[in-house]
DNA sequence: AGCACGCCGACT
DNA sequence: GTCGGCGTGCTC
């Protein structure tokens, strides 16, 4: 039948697909997933046929101006997976398109490109947990899954969390497979990434590894997905659409059969419930030398002496330092103090465009915003009421740093944050933040001793419990002797499971819990933010929204009333969120997607969906 | 998103 | 009179 309309979808936050004429020079060169050129409005845009049609429901088309390339750019099976994607995390099809695809492809430049092809592998995905707590059986693990991939042709697709751990990863793995390998990471420019991006399409390549939004990569004849460190916070996009690759996964082996392998030592609770009842596909390895945990209970040492460090910790620093012992403090705090605080009317000084509480950073003199990276001057008077007493209260690890060293004036002190360069090798103590993490090993620390263990678990946030698990994981296996935690509540599950290496019932109960409470993954949670610049307004706005929303609800959602965000002002815009609650995003997407479309958003009010952040 | 249209205030 | 402010609505 004769190609008479073409349906587009756009990389816009409006719902297509739009109907257009095809003019007869062009019917014979437009297939499905290709890149067209089409008038929008006043504009023109780039677009992707997603299908044809005889008829459409608008009187007058406007004809497609021009099919950009030789070739399409994606086939019908990504397109599904794409609008499922779309459905899934609020975003129109269009822009879930544009995702996948790197991002030169959005300018209308014409591409010769190479032709999809498609070997369709009958052929089921399996999905294979190495839940490894020793750092090193993971290889064998790793390799016999590539090993067996490769000799059936079929290509592995790598993804890890961040771009310092590829050299390390791509070593290891090209000794024991000298093959042809490409690497996605976004310091390739926009040209490169899309000769990388037509390199895995030739199928050439047998090993492509890269950073999270490799998950997308059109690896010709994909046989399994490799996926390091899953719990890192990295396998999230911070942005719109807010994807997280699990779940990317999960929705590309539903298309494209392949099996996937997750390499972790501490994989996230909604991972762990995944393989519930599939016992065979989870191999775990504990290490042979176990360092041991010690739980400080704070409570027996808080009377006089309000100091951050314990005495049993400074009688194991002591220890330590006198067997020529290295030893790392963990503190997750940045620069000298917490707050600066006038003594006479007792305000801190806070962020003017975030309106947090601004740390004192000794090394700069100056004081900053942990938000936004705002940094003023040190003011010489309090800026409420000119009183003259600034007084500086809570340690950073600058401050921790200065006292360690006129504690053990014998040793050698040094401090890790983001801003470090490289490890201070030849110290005894380094006081660090978490950016120690990615060098922790090299140390070769003996103890390793996290000093207020509280402020990472009583974020609010659900995944505290496991940020602390994983943090104190990674810590037990840098540590050669032990890791120490000065806690005020010694009970506390994740400490008391960790204390035996009892990873079981850390996720037992963290998934008790999570069930409880109707959290991921046995719910899912949809955020909608409003934000802008008047904060009575914006509020407002939100609960207009919510009434709405409230009002079409279903049987199985809860909806919780707007209130300020857990970061309630950033960068001078106020930020209310309304929490909706339920099993399925999708069906709460599409009625956020519905009340979105009838909602008079006022200027200034932007809404952002996120699912499961 | 981004662009046009439209309806109100102070300027050559 | 009209230039331009931004609030509103639409894009096949």
């Amino acid at each position: 039948m004769e190609r008479k309309i073409a349906e587009v979808v756009i990389d816009l936050p409006v719902e297509g697909p739009f109907d257009y004429k095809i003019p007869d020079t062009l019917k014979s060169l437009i297939h499905v997933g290709q890149r067209v050129y089409v008038p929008f409005g006043a504009r023109r845009v780039v677009g992707f046929v997603v299908g044809f049609r005889q008829r459409s429901f608008f009187k007058t088309l406007r004809p497609i101006i021009d099919v950009l390339d030789d070739h399409p750019v994606v086939d019908d099976v990504i397109l599904e997976w794409a609008k499922e994607f779309a459905d899934y995390y609020g975003c129109s099809w269009g822009e879930a398109v544009a995702t996948f695809l790197p991002k030169i492809l959005l300018k209308k430049t014409p591409r010769e490109l190479v032709p999809i092809e498609r070997k369709n592998a009958k052929k089921n995905s399996g999905f294979f947990l190495c839940h490894d707590l020793s750092l090193t059986k993971r290889w064998q693990i790793v390799h016999e899954h590539i090993r067996k991939i490769l000799k059936t042709g079929r290509s592995v697709l790598i993804l890890v969390p961040e771009r310092a751990r590829i050299p390390d990863i791509k070593n290891k793995i090209l000794r024991e497979f000298p093959v042809s390998c490409q690497i996605f990471d976004k310091t390739l420019t926009q040209k490169k990434e899309f000769e990388a991006w037509e390199n895995v399409r030739k199928g050439d390549v047998r090993i492509i590894m890269g950073t999270r939004s490799s998950v997308f990569a059109p690896v010709r004849h994909l046989g399994i997905i490799i996926v390091f460190d899953e719990e890192s916070a990295a396998f999230k996009q911070e942005q719109s659409p807010f994807y997280h690759i699990r779940e990317v996964i999960a929705m590309r082996t539903k298309y494209e059969q392949c099996d996937v392998l997750y390499v972790s030592s501490s994989p996230t609770a909604e991972l762990w419930h995944g393989f519930k009842g599939d016992k065979d596909s989870v191999k775990t390895f504990v290490p042979e030398h176990k360092s041991a945990l010690q739980l400080i209970d704070m409570t027996n040492y808080q009377s006089k002496y309000k100091s951050i460090i314990s005495f049993p910790l400074q009688n194991e620093i002591e220890r330590q330092l006198n067997s020529r012992g290295k030893v790392i403090l963990f503190l997750n705090r940045r620069g000298f103090t917490l707050a600066t605080r006038c003594n006479a009317c007792g305000q801190a000084i806070k962020c003017p465009r975030c309106e947090v509480i601004l740390t004192f950073l000794y090394s700069k003199n100056k004081l900053v915003c942990h938000l936004c990276q705002h940094a003023t001057e040190l003011p010489k008077f309090c800026p409420h009421c000119k009183g003259a007493y600034l007084r500086s209260v809570g340690s950073g690890i600058e401050k921790i740093e200065s006292n360690i060293a006129r504690i053990f004036p014998q040793a050698a002190v040094a401090k890790y944050d983001r801003d470090t360069a490289k490890l201070p090798k030849g110290a005894d103590i380094i006081i660090a933040t978490q950016a120690v993490l990615k060098d922790i090993d090299k140390f070769k620390a003996n103890l390793i001793a996290i000093l207020d263990v509280e402020s990472e678990l009583h974020r609010f946030d659900f995944r505290s419990a496991h940020r602390v698990y994983s943090l104190i994981i990674r810590m037990m296996q840098a540590a050669r002797e032990k890791v120490l935690v000065q806690t005020y509540d010694i009970s506390q599950y994740p400490l008391q499971a960790l204390k035996d290496w009892d990873y079981a019932s850390f996720y037992e109960k963290e998934l008790q819990l999570r069930k409880e409470l109707g959290l991921p993954p046995f719910k899912h949670l949809v955020t909608v933010v409003l934000r802008g610049g008047q904060e009575e307004m914006v509020f407002a706005q939100a609960k207009d929204f919510y009434a709405d929303l409230h009002s079409k609800i279903e049987d199985g959602i809860d909806i919780i009333e707007p209130q300020p965000d857990h970061i309630p002002k950033l960068r001078n815009q106020y930020r209310f969120v309304i929490v909706l609650k339920g099993k399925n995003p999708k069906k709460i997407l599409k009625i956020i997607k519905a009340a979105e479309k009838r909602f008079k958003r006022k200027k200034g009010v932007i809404i952002t969906i996120n699912v499961d952040s």
